[in-house]
DNA sequence: GGGCCCGCAGGG
DNA sequence: CCCTGCGGGCCC
């Protein structure tokens, strides 16, 4: 499976993907079935002989042939060995236009997954997660999503095969042919909903034990204390120049490898790959990343704990699995400066940089934490900053960076036994060859790892682990917190107890009303809303996002802005004509419904002494969740803390400084300015626009 | 969105 | 004690 990470094609301009070059005539290979060219030398298995070369398949190709399944008949699901068959079919027809062929394709697709013939649901998980599979789809590879990204008309694809699809120049989605914006060709992002959802079908498919989705707990503080803002002035003007808060975890400053349950006594469960923070200071208050502003964790002598990929240096590129990292210096920080963008100097391997040099040497588990700063990676998440999981270091070296200074490199590869926030996959990292990096050939210093690595996966127990004991820590623990561990096993017991379905439900929820979504729109910028909730928002009014000066976040209204509600992004073109995800949709009703199943069967085994009002799929836990968070109640909230604010105001004092900068703590305007306490209403049987159902005959 | 400013923590 | 730093609020 390795070679599904790393191998690419050729873009429309026949260049290499993986390389970059263009291959010559005799470096470049035909894929036999969908007829991309690849090239050879970058392939991670090459074609033995001349008949293997005429009759190739290339990864993508090779893997639906490997796993062929019988046509069925009309009226089953379609098999993903028989609709490619019928597509190629379709695709090969001459007598067609390419319109023509879309809307075949679509009839094939809607076939069997049209909203008016819902198939009954019988009794069990697997016949729901059968039906969902089929929903799941890509409409290029008929498999199960992987790293799905969704298009403004509501169709979904797996990010590598929308990739392909713009490197052979289409701008239009394969599905119904409308216009893909142009920014979502350039920067695909994944739609983190879907791989929440895709990868409990997949695990229920498997028979596994459904363990719901990690729970990706948003961590707020709201019980961070008082003494963790050392000045007045951090108090007031939010966290930016907080002093950090209270540690939460066990672990030492120098702590190399995940943070374990057993280090995680407020929670029991340690740091899970996925959770996310607001800050860097909550980020560094559960022991993932410590430094506050630094993008590398580490000592010189020791080796280095923790990256951030923030977007700070523009050499960083991301691929998800691995990454090319940056290492810090080379800029000019006089004049008070924390950062800098420009470069000025060369890097050296020292202090943080010989760090991290260290840890490749020793082959020390790393850290990896992104962050919404970083705006070119389509595996960066959409807000806050996101725990990645354990990578390793496999190579480092210098190069001369964009702008012409030498910039340390290194070559981070994921390592991790949980699977990665984007990926479907259900399980976590197999080793995997190391991808080839073209800049090494003009490298200098290049430095590799000599011996075995201190993290390294066990083929006998099937994971990462620690094969030589870690780097005794230089710093002291933690203290515990048992008491508020006891309380959080009790409630994490009972979240463990929900129904897999209701989880799954609530991963579909609504940014806006937080309920779960009835017509789920997905944004370009990869949100999703019901579409009631973002066309109502923005009926007149919209909602932006700001803090307020104790640096919660909050919604607040502005008038005639069409930003998305959750990033801010410029939705107004979206918002013209707004397409459903239809599959998303139905996805949810078909949850919906076999909840209701359930409740119905338990109600008549508890002889009808619950009465569940009617027409509510949503378990009363949810319910009660998103009424305590609804929107109203946030705008409510704001409006309090604004009056408290104007009660409490006081001069903001400067301890030090070169220059005297501006103060006073900014209030906010008067509160009532523009906020509409209204919530939005939702319409549950609107009409929809789906381009699916328009074109089918 | 970009520039300015600066509290803070950790390395050395 | 000085230097460094892929933050974050505020202002324009």
């Amino acid at each position: 499976m390795a070679q599904q990470v790393y191998d690419l094609p050729c873009d429309g301009e026949g260049i290499c993907m993986a390389c970059k070059n263009k291959p010559t005539a005799e470096e470049s290979l035909t894929c036999k079935t969908c007829v991309t060219p690849w090239h050879v030398t970058c392939l991670s298995v090459r074609p033995n002989s001349l008949t293997d070369t005429l009759q190739w398949d290339c990864p993508d190709c090779s893997l639906l042939s490997a796993n062929p399944v019988p046509v069925s008949d009309a009226g089953e699901s379609w098999s993903s060995g028989g609709l490619i068959a019928a597509i190629c079919a379709i695709e090969s027809d001459s007598s067609l236009t390419d319109r023509e062929k879309a809307k075949r394709r679509q009839q094939l697709l809607c076939k069997d997954t049209g909203p008016s013939d819902h198939k009954e649901v019988t009794n069990g998980d697997n016949n729901l997660f059968s039906i969902l599979d089929g929903l799941l789809n890509c409409s290029f590879c008929m498999q199960l999503l992987e790293r799905p990204v969704s298009t403004p008309c509501g169709h979904n694809f797996c990010l590598k095969c929308f990739t392909k699809w713009i490197g052979r120049g289409k701008r239009n989605c394969a599905n119904c042919r409308k216009q893909i914006p142009p920014k979502m060709a350039r920067l695909p992002l994944i739609n983190s909903t879907l791989v929440t959802v895709i990868r409990m079908v997949k695990m229920a498919k498997a028979n596994a034990v459904v363990e719901p989705s990690r729970d990706y707990p948003v961590i707020r503080n709201e019980d961070r204390p008082d003494k963790a803002f050392s000045t007045e002035r951090s108090v007031k003007s939010g966290n930016a120049n907080a002093a950090s808060g209270k540690i939460f975890v066990t672990t030492p400053m120098d702590h190399f490898g995940p943070i374990l349950a057993e280090n995680d006594p407020k929670r029991n469960q340690g740091v899970l790959v996925g959770e996310t923070w607001a800050s860097r200071l909550e980020c560094r208050q559960w022991g993932v990343h410590n430094p506050h502003i630094s993008g590398i964790a580490g000592q010189s002598k020791h080796g280095a704990q923790s990256v951030t990929l923030s977007g700070g240096y523009e050499d960083d590129e991301d691929h998800g699995e691995w990454f090319l990292y940056t290492g810090s210096g080379g800029r000019d920080l006089s004049g008070n400066k924390r950062t800098n963008k420009e470069h000025s100097f060369d890097q050296q391997f020292e202090n943080s940089n010989e760090a991290l040099r260290l840890s490749c040497r020793m082959g020390y588990p790393v850290r990896v934490v992104r962050s919404h700063k970083e705006k070119r990676s389509s595996y960066a998440p959409k807000d806050r900053l996101r725990y990645d999981g354990i990578y390793r270091v496999e190579k480092c070296w210098r190069k001369t960076g964009i702008k012409g200074f030498k910039v340390c490199r290194y070559l981070f590869v994921r390592c991790d036994n949980d699977p990665a926030p984007w990926t479907s996959d259900v399980h976590g990292d197999r080793p995997r060859p190391l991808p080839v990096i073209e800049e090494l050939n003009v490298a200098i210093d290049i430095t590799e790892r000599k011996g075995s690595p201190s993290w390294d996966y066990d083929e006998e127990k099937g994971c990462w682990m620690w094969k030589k004991p870690p780097p005794c820590s230089r710093k002291r623990a933690n203290n515990g917190h048992s008491e508020e561990g006891k309380r959080t096993k009790k409630v994490r017991r009972q979240a463990q107890n929900k129904s897999v379905k209701e989880k799954l439900l609530k991963e579909c929820s609504c940014y806006i009303c937080k309920k779960v979504m009835t017509s789920p729109l997905t944004t370009p910028c990869a949100h999703n809303f019901c579409k009631s909730c973002l066309e109502g928002a923005f009926d007149g009014q919209s909602f932006v996002r700001q803090r307020t000066c104790e640096g919660r976040r909050t919604l607040r209204a502005q008038k005639n802005i069409m930003k998305c509600p959750s990033c801010s992004n410029d939705i107004a073109e979206f918002l013209q004509n707004p397409q459903v995800n239809r599959e998303l949709m139905e996805v949810i009703e078909s949850l919906q419904r076999e909840i209701a199943k359930e409740n119905m069967e338990s109600k008549e085994e508890n002889d009808g002494i619950h009465e569940k009002p009617k027409g509510v799929y949503v378990s009363n836990e949810i319910a009660e969740e998103a009424k305590e968070n609804n929107l109203k109640g946030q705008i409510e909230s704001e409006i309090q803390l604004t009056e408290k604010m104007k009660k409490t105001s006081g001069k903001c004092t400067q301890k030090r400084g070169k220059k005297k900068g501006s103060s006073s703590c900014k209030q906010l305007d008067d509160g009532k300015n523009g906020v509409d306490p209204s919530e939005p209403e939702k319409v549950a049987g609107e009409e929809l626009q789906d381009p699916i159902a328009e074109s089918k005959v």
